[in-house]
DNA sequence: GACGTTACTATCATAATGAAAGTAACATTT
DNA sequence: AAATGTTACTTTCATTATGATAGTAACGTC
């Protein structure tokens, strides 16, 4: 529904939940991604009524998740393509996809991440840019960047001490 | 809204999304994630009505992100603790604060991910169990796995001609 | 000229959201 | 002992988003 606005919020998460946290807009993303371009193809993929496919599609084309791109000109028609941005989104549906796997996957995995060139399974981690060290999510936390405001640190402070 | 029900979909993202993908669900997970467990600091942190938040929170509970633990017991008391699953959600978080922080943070990162440790900033990758070798992002895909169904695999193969 | 295809738009009932006010159980202050 | 405060909600209701259905528009094909 989202009556509220996160556009400009300073955590990361809400901003990109304004974007994509509408309900259908990461299902579309993720079709997107493995490869439907056009109207119909996500009106069947999905099930999703029309009206609502031209809004959500129209909203993620606005966010500079898709773009709208002519592929006949007469008739004139477009189909919907993932921009760099919208590419880049796929790490985050693989992240939903790890943890899936791990919580959801009683009778075995429908779905997994492989290396797509040698197609071995993958698991999600962390590295450090300098030396390549590879740290486990567990390892991991958040902490306050450059940018962040004196509210954002203080926010911070209670996950760091934990 | 989702008046959809995607509870015993085959695809991750979609089970995933059916119980985090409700409007304000994640921002509380990063919350308590965060270190929040009382519904007024929520209430206060989100500035969410309390109706909702009482709505949010018991969807949390009943999918099992969130546990409802008492803390004191004259006057009866209640908080929300991640349980293990919401626990790790936290990896879901930080790919999109890895994500938001590419496509937002024209003036310098608020948040960022980092080794609980040595404080050092890392970068979200994935890993090959076996010997340990790091693949970046854009070099993973995904594949059906030995639980997909032919529909499934039907779809997965178009991603993996691209 | 009829019918099919693709990509929508329009209408409208229904369901979820969110603002505001109220309730309940207890503790604390006066 | 009465008033006030704290915490955690519940209730009510107007507003807004969702989603089912039907309709439109532009063109191509039989």
């Amino acid at each position: 529904m989202q009556r509220t606005k996160l556009s400009n919020a300073e955590c990361p998460i809400a901003r990109s939940l304004d974007e994509v946290g509408e309900w259908w807009s990461m299902l579309l993303m993720r079709d997107a991604l493995q490869g439907l371009r056009r109207f119909d193809e996500f009106s069947q993929s999905l099930g999703i009524a029309p009206n609502m496919l031209t809004r959500r599609l129209t909203a993620l084309v606005e966010a500079g998740m898709l773009e709208r791109v002519p592929y006949s000109q007469r008739p004139l028609r477009y189909e919907y393509v993932p921009t760099g941005k919208g590419e880049d989104f796929a790490t985050v549906l693989m992240a939903f996809v790890d943890w899936g796997n791990r919580h959801y996957a009683t009778e075995g995995e429908s779905v997994q991440v492989v290396e797509r060139q040698s197609g071995k399974r993958l698991q999600l981690t962390f590295t450090d840019p300098d030396d390549g060290r590879t740290v486990a999510p567990a390892h991991c936390t958040v902490q306050p960047g450059p940018a962040a405001s004196a509210a954002m640190r203080a926010r911070l402070e209670r996950i760091r001490t934990r």
